[in-house]
Parts: C-alpha cells; sequence; structure tokens
RNA sequence: GCCGCGGUAGUAUAGCCUGGCCUAGUAUGCGGGCCUGUCAAGCCCGUGACCCGGGUUCAAAUCCCGGCCGCGGCGCCA
C-alpha cells in the first residue's frame, strides 16, 4: 500500500467502543477496524487477533479461506503492537463483548522493529521507572489510558465550571524576571544574555488580570519548581488550576467557589457513565462532599490533632504531611466528607502577598483544602492596599526594590480580592487513589527525570 | 538537600544474610513447531541477565568503598 497518497473517506471512521454499542445497527455490516494488535492466539486452521484502540478491544476471527493465504498465515506472524486494520462483517459473538469481526482481509500498517520493552497489557507489572521510560507503550494499557480521560475531564470540568461563574481565561506568560516569593525555588534561564526564569506559579500575573479589570480570571498552566523533593506527591514541572477574582469581602468568597468547582468536578465524573465506570475500576464509589465542606482554623486543627490523635505540632507551624493525613482522616470520621478546608494559617507560613487577619496580624486569611488527607488547593484573600503590601514585603525581610513591578500593580486602583491555585495531577492521584503522581502525569519530571 | 532500602535476561522475580554446590532458577515476552472457538489459551524446542568503577579473597551476583540510577520517608510545597 502507499502512504501519503489520501485516498475516499478516513482510514479509521469508528472507535471500537462505537462498533460495539452500535451492534443493532451494524450487525452484518462490513467494516474497518483499526488499532495495535493486543493479542494474537493462533490455533492453526482458526486464528483469533484482539485489536485494540483507546476505546476497548474487539477479536476478529480468522478462518482459512477468509481471505489470502498469505494474509491468513501472516495472522499468526504478527508482532505485538503492529498497526493494523482489519476489514470483515461485524457480527454477534461469544467474546466478553458480545461481539466480534468476522475478518476478510488483513493490512498492516506498522509492525515494531525491535521486540517490545514493556508489554502494555501487562505494563502495570513493570516498575513506574520502567513504564515511564517506555511512556508511548505504558499508556497504550486500558487502565493507564483512563487516568488521562480522567484528567482531561478535571480540565474540562475546570473550564466550565469557572466559565459559567463569569471568569476569564488568561494565557500568562511562564518566562518571569523574578520568582514569585522568594527567588529561591526557580529554574533559571538564560533570556538573551539576561537572567530569567520558569515561572513557578502565575500568582502575579493573574493578580495583575483583576486588577487589570478583568475582575474575575482564571487559567491552566504548567509551573515549575526546582526543588529537589524526592516523594510520591511532587514534581518539577505541574499543572496549575489558577483561579483569582476582585470584589470579596473575604477569603470565604474563593473558598465557595473552590467548592463549587469540586461539586463540579464530581458531578462529571460521577454523571458520566463512562468516568463513573473509570472511577469504579480504580475502587472509587464516590467523591465525598458533604452540604458544605468543614472549614477548620489551623488552631483549631492543633487542638484537633493534639486531642483526637495524640499529634502535638508546635503552634504556629504548617501542618506535615501527617497531620494532613490525620485531618484528611477527621474530615472523613466526622463530616463523612473526602474534603476539608483547614483556614486562617500563621503568616510565618505563608507568602508575603496573603492578608493577614483584621487585627490579629500573626493569622492570616490563608487557606488550603485538603482531598482525602493531601493538600490540592492552596488559596487566600491578597493584600491589596499598597501601603500595607510594602509593609509585608518588608516584614518578610524580602526586598522591594525586587517587587517593584509587581507593587506597581497596585498603585492604581486594585480591588480587594482573592483566589487559589489547584494541582491538577494532585487532584487526579486523590480522586483514583493513585500511589504517585507521576502516574498522574503523562512525563513527568523530577530532579532525576528528564526524558522522555 | 537529608535519612533508609534497593539495582540479576526485553519485563517481573529467585539466589545475596551464611562467598565455592550458579554451567545463575522461574514466569512472561521474543524465535521456531503443533493445534478449527481461543479469550490469563495450551503443549514441545530454542533464545536471553548479575548497573558502572575500585577493593578484600585462592575464589565475588553474594562482602567492603565510591559513582550513577531506582523506590520510600522527611524538609518544602500543589
Amino acid at each position: 500500500m502507499r502512504y501519503g497518497a489520501g485516498g475516499y473517506g478516513m482510514m479509521k471512521d469508528r472507535f471500537i467502543e462505537e462498533l460495539i454499542r452500535l451492534i443493532d445497527d451494524l450487525e452484518g455490516k462490513e467494516v474497518s477496524v483499526c488499532g495495535w494488535v493486543h493479542s494474537v492466539r493462533d490455533l492453526g486452521r482458526i486464528k483469533f487477533l484482539v485489536i485494540r484502540d483507546r476505546t476497548g478491544t474487539l477479536q476478529a476471527v480468522f478462518k482459512r479461506g477468509c481471505c489470502s493465504e498469505e494474509e491468513f498465515r501472516g495472522v499468526g506472524r504478527l508482532k505485538l503492537e503492529s498497526v493494523v486494520c482489519v476489514l470483515g462483517e461485524l457480527v454477534r459473538g461469544k467474546t466478553k463483548e458480545g461481539v466480534e469481526l468476522k475478518a476478510r482481509g488483513l493490512r498492516v500498517l506498522t509492525e515494531p522493529v525491535e521486540p517490545l520493552p514493556l508489554e502494555p497489557a501487562t505494563s502495570l507489572e513493570a516498575g513506574l521507572a520502567t513504564r515511564l521510560n517506555y511512556r508511548w507503550l505504558d499508556t497504550r494499557n486500558p487502565r493507564v489510558t483512563k487516568i488521562f480521560l480522567v484528567e482531561a475531564a478535571v480540565a474540562k470540568a475546570f473550564r466550565e465550571y469557572y466559565t459559567s461563574r463569569g471568569f476569564v481565561e488568561i494565557f500568562t506568560s511562564k518566562i518571569v524576571a523574578a520568582g514569585t516569593e522568594s527567588g529561591a525555588e526557580v529554574f533559571p534561564v538564560i533570556y538573551f544574555g539576561r537572567e530569567a526564569y520558569l515561572a513557578q506559579s502565575p500568582q502575579f500575573y493573574k493578580q495583575m488580570g483583576v486588577i487589570g479589570g478583568f475582575e474575575r480570571v482564571f487559567e491552566i498552566g504548567p509551573v515549575f519548581r526546582a526543588e529537589p523533593h524526592h516523594t510520591t506527591r511532587h514534581l518539577t514541572e505541574y499543572h496549575s488550576l489558577d483561579i483569582e477574582m476582585g470584589f470579596i469581602d473575604g477569603p470565604e468568597d474563593v473558598m465557595r467557589e473552590v467548592e463549587g468547582f469540586f461539586r463540579h468536578v464530581r458531578k462529571t465524573l460521577m454523571g458520566d457513565p463512562t468516568l463513573r465506570v473509570i472511577l469504579e475500576e480504580f475502587g472509587v464509589e464516590d467523591i465525598r462532599i458533604p452540604r458544605e465542606i468543614p472549614r477548620v482554623s489551623i488552631r483549631d486543627a492543633y487542638r484537633i490533632l493534639e486531642e483526637r490523635y495524640g499529634k502535638k505540632l508546635p503552634y504556629g507551624e504548617d501542618l506535615d504531611p501527617e497531620a494532613e493525613r490525620l485531618m484528611g482522616r477527621y474530615a472523613s470520621e466526622v463530616y463523612d466528607s473526602d474534603f476539608i478546608f483547614i483556614t486562617e494559617y500563621p503568616w510565618a507560613a505563608r507568602p508575603f502577598y496573603t492578608m493577614r487577619l483584621e487585627g490579629d496580624p500573626q493569622w492570616t486569611t490563608g487557606f488550603d483544602l485538603l482531598y482525602r488527607g493531601l493538600e490540592v488547593v492552596t488559596g487566600s484573600q491578597r493584600e491589596h492596599r499598597y501601603e500595607v503590601l510594602l509593609d509585608n514585603i518588608k516584614d518578610k525581610g524580602l526586598d522591594p526594590e525586587a517587587f517593584k513591578f509587581y507593587l506597581d500593580f497596585f498603585k492604581h486602583g486594585a480591588p480587594p480580592h482573592g483566589g487559589a491555585g489547584m494541582g491538577l495531577e494532585r487532584i487526579v492521584m486523590q480522586t483514583l487513589r493513585l500511589k504517585n503522581i507521576r502516574e498522574a502525569r503523562l512525563l513527568p519530571r523530577d530532579p532525576e527525570r528528564l526524558l522522555p
């Protein structure tokens, strides 16, 4: 056959899932099924070829005389993961799908040129490092594919929800002149001979979006963290779901919008039959969100941790991972909730742009949302008053000159505002109860991994 | 960055503690053969590995040191 010659109609016009679903209409019709060779069972005069595409698998049956002798013999010699199209009659069969293809012809589009380093059908038995090294084979595993279908659904839900709430999607630069917090954990890049950085957060620019008159903005984009952490929940590059909204009375206004989003995620995932089945395959019966997600101030959290779980944290310090897990347990046990907001974080543990509590400046409007015991959202009301912001920068021991470009935003009319940043991969990881965040990222980057 | 554990065919593992019996076992893949209903197909034959460097020893997959990589925890964070 010739490639690149074009033709009448597409080589493949239906996914396998559609063929199976439409069997009532398609029974007895001739169809072309294209995909990868998932398995071959050659019994001699009858051969079974299971074809896999993104949506499922379908068995094609080859009997002697079904097609040319060359094609018939070729079935038995097919290598796994060859790319093929099988022409045949769609019939009801005794297979799991209830449908099979009575083959009339086989086209082999490409074959592997070397033995497979990883078998898609059993890739989950391999180590994660091996799977990531051969991600293009790993993602052919149906279960792995599904992780990314869920990720796409979460991102879509994010766009849908905030668009419906009057937010405008913005696209900010990822090449920046200064880090967001301190400039410590950023990747330097050489920008025409000058030093620049990869953005660790769209924080400053989404605030600029609000101040710049858009009032409510959101963005989905990559962020970069140069922290050499080795954990199951950190990446050096991940996708941040960011929102920022003007004219708020307090952090509660932001938390309500965050809560609404997670309700919409639940509705999107549980309401779609395909996605709901995926969740069930991952052992997730439901995403539990009570009438209102509980809100616990961190000062109450210290007390709960000590009284209920015997976990003593230094007063005024951030929650450590164990404390987060315990608060997740608390939410589950007391509120039957997978979520809990921890509010009023200490000033010492939050960045300079966070608004402090009126008359209680050691504590802030900063909050986190824990999802099954893991921090997935961080937000706060932001300090919009120029003079106060300047004082806060100095209070953190930072140089106002380094943040001049940011401070300038606040000189010409900044509404009270706040927002939040959410980790896309963490949301997917917690939703599907994945053990390692790398599983929720197509091409993870960590301190060691830069390929593929 | 710190701490702990690890690295054996393409993949996943056994062997390492107690050095020699390892010509390194098993499963799967891969190559070949048989089989007309398989679907974790089955049966037969074959193929293929001790991370890299240094050291100890008569002898190292096995013990020691360093490097790289992996897994997990912590710090920090989403």
